[in-house]
DNA sequence: TTGACAAATATCGGATTTCGATATATAATA
DNA sequence: TATTATATATCGAAATCCGATATTTGTCAA
């Protein structure tokens, strides 16, 4: 990532995310990372793929073979299909960022000298 | 913490922004960063205590004995005090997990089909 | 008075997660 | 034909946090 600790732990998250509307394959799900953070987000080759076995092995997704006859170049494309129990994984991630979350932002945001 | 990798790289932004308040010391960090956080954290001494070594180590904070004629038992009380170096980088951090926090939910919550 | 307990600080090894470097395959392009 | 872009893959290193453990010291109950 640009800034290496800040997306510790919910890379899966946002990787099931993406899935979740729509399946891709690797190298197009860096990108999309990419853009739809605005540049904030860039994850690399060697963080996404052993990511994505674990997803795998933890039955969060299932895969298959993209087309052969796809005129890109580069390896056969590997597409990911995000599962029910990834699905069900997902939404108890969200769940715990979005508390998470406020749990940082009520320390941060407390005005100096308030009333605990 | 309550879950493990949820505040991973932001806990010394945390301490420092409860330092930033007042003067405390580490036992003390432990007891408002839960109380403060509705029970969402529970940072453990065994993560707190290196953390602290680390922040003096950096100039981010200073140190002072507390009192000795405090009837409370245990060891002396160290106090710290969040330094001048210590107040800028909380403000570079605090930046850097606004913009993060926004690019998360910027993808957690985009919905099913829309137009990116 | 003495033994248990609570408060407080400290250190170490292990677990988890991510990245950089590197390798491989292949089609388009110059 | 050589280079480049696409695409997947693996490995070791680095960073961070926690659980277990240890130590010190004052209070309080038995």
């Amino acid at each position: 990532m640009g800034n290496k600790t800040l997306t510790y732990g919910n890379v899966d998250m946002l990787v099931l995310k993406l899935l979740e509307n729509q399946d891709m394959y690797g190298y197009q799900i860096i990108e999309q990372l990419e853009k739809q953070s605005q540049n904030v987000f860039s994850l690399s080759a060697g963080s996404l793929y052993p990511l994505l076995h674990n997803l795998e092995v933890k039955d969060y997704v299932d895969t298959y073979e993209g087309d052969n006859n796809s005129k890109t170049p580069g390896k056969k494309r590997k597409y990911y299909h995000i599962t029910e129990k990834g699905k069900a994984y997902l939404a108890e991630k969200s769940k715990e960022w979005e508390q998470y979350s406020s749990a940082i932002n009520s320390i941060l945001f407390v005005e100096k000298g308030a009333a605990i």
